[in-house]
RNA sequence: GUGGGCGUAGCUCAGCCGGUAGAGCAUUCGGUUGUGGUCCGAAAUGUCGCGGGUUCGAUCCCCGUCGCUCACCCCA
């Protein structure tokens, strides 16, 4: 029992599991590079204003689930609960909506919420993120969504689902919520339940209660409300994710976790995993950038789980290969091989030849053990004979064939590059 | 924040009715003074989560505590 253990409810990634954090972050980033997107590497923390005045005062997030303190100036710090007020902050500051638009920035790291650990939900968790700032041509809607989807088949995923709605413009939001407003006047509610709703009526409709769901199944919902150009911006969405072959449908009752979001809202689920089922989501938002003290300006982005993804492909039983490889293993044997076959190594490394060897004075049969486990492609025994004669067997470890090559670092080079045309050639 | 389950070797777990611990995998070494994966053999590794109580005696029973885990809630 080691004395030390980290912290409640993060998840740590490690060898030799740790390669599958890797894939699925790429995997899932590449879409969006290809797309144009490029990187904003943000704060980890934030002035504590950008996430109660962009998340929302309403949201769980805010109220209950941030990572907040004074730092030695006596400011208000918080660890990003989400990515998107951060960007935004961000493209504000540095001026990045005065340039060529849309703004196209990805993203990529960890996010901390103070919430009770669970399968799949975590303190501190990683997502990857893309955001789309100045227009609000529907064709931006269904690119963002579209690159989530191709994130999740490039990885191979198969049993997600996306669901959309709109929460439609200010006009669309004033004349439902008055109506739902005294819809839910007339429920019987108890006291938190009426807070919650005061503060934002739509989250009723997240409520899992079966009471709740009963009470709530005839409230209005938002999407009988759209104005006409919500209407209009929705259908068009709808129209172009069937162009494209995206499988959707929609969830009228759909109530995302923060406050900014406005218009085209989606989330993407997964059916085999556990009560944390959403794998990724996001939505536009249309007060965001005013709101944190830019222009007038709509976005899009979203955000996708990379540690519920991972768990999502486990679940699918999807395989991840390593994709670490080693060309050669060197195993001394003695103290002058011992030398030679580090300095080769390092020799190799520096021409991009990837080479290990056996530290530890380790047995024939332990290192070549070793040799077997590195994953490397050949490997190579140094020892007396090596040393006096100046050549060395390489043996490959797939097919066990050997080839006699000379013990030095340039028909070494020579060699693997060789091997490694052909094999890719085939 | 509320509730259920579980804490024994690096990992997965066994341990009967209380008598101070085992297996498999992994690790290292040997069988084979110079060529791996299989097989055979051996070695090493534990405050039985922590604190208290009951008892002649606690991994086992009781209480507390901490941790993990699952669910509610919420969301990625």
């Amino acid at each position: 029992m080691s004395k030390f253990s980290a912290p409640k409810g993060v998840k740590e990634y490690f060898p030799p599991d740790s390669h599958k954090f890797e894939f699925v972050r790429d995997g899932l980033l590449f879409p969006a590079r290809v797309a144009g997107y490029q990187l904003l590497e943000l704060p980890v923390f934030e002035d504590t204003e950008v996430f109660a005045r962009g998340v929302g005062a309403s949201t769980d997030v805010v109220t209950k689930e941030m990572y907040t303190f004074d730092d030695r100036g006596g400011r208000s710090i918080t660890l990003r609960p989400e990515g998107t007020a951060g960007a935004i902050r961000a493209v504000i500051e540095h001026g990045l909506d005065k340039g060529q638009l849309p703004v196209k920035i990805f993203y990529q790291g960890a996010f901390f919420r103070a919430e009770r650990p669970q399968a799949g939900r975590y303190r501190q968790f990683y997502q990857v993120g893309i955001e789309a700032i100045g227009y609000q041509d529907p064709e931006i809607d269904v690119e963002v969504i579209s690159i989530a989807d191709q994130g999740y088949r490039k990885l191979g995923l198969k049993n997600f689902q996306l669901e959309i709605t709109s929460l439609g413009d200010l006009q669309s939001r004033t004349a439902h919520k008055k109506d739902l407003m005294s819809f839910i006047g007339k429920l019987k509610l108890d006291e938190a339940t009426l807070e919650r709703a005061k503060l934002n009526p739509l989250r009723l409709f997240d409520d899992k209660r079966e009471e709740i769901k009963q009470s709530m199944k005839d409230a209005p919902v938002l999407l009988d409300y759209l104005s006409k150009e919500s209407a209009a911006h929705f259908n068009r969405v709808q129209d172009l994710l069937k162009s494209l072959s995206i499988p959707f449908t929609i969830n009228k009752k759909m109530v995302r976790g923060l406050d900014y979001y406005t218009g085209t809202t989606f989330e993407f689920t997964h059916s085999l995993l556990g009560a944390q089922s959403g794998i990724g989501g996001g939505g536009r938002y249309d007060g965001l950038m005013s709101l944190l003290g830019g222009k007038e300006m709509s976005g899009i982005g979203f955000g996708l789980g990379i540690d519920r993804t991972i768990l999502a492909l486990e679940a699918e039983s999807i395989n991840i290969k390593n994709q670490n490889y080693l060309h050669i293993y060197f195993v001394p044997l003695g103290e002058t091989a011992k030398q030679t076959a580090f300095e080769l190594c390092v020799a190799l490394r520096t021409r991009e030849i990837s080479a290990d060897m056996a530290y530890g004075d380790r047995g024939l049969k332990g290192a070549m053990n070793a040799a077997d486990k590195s994953g490397a492609t050949f490997v190579a025994v140094i020892g007396d004979e090596e040393m006096k004669t100046g050549k060395v067997t390489l043996k490959n470890l797939r097919d066990g064939s050997t080839e006699l090559v000379n013990l030095s670092v340039e028909d070494l080079t020579r060699f693997v590059e060789k091997i490694r045309i052909t094999s890719k050639s085939k």
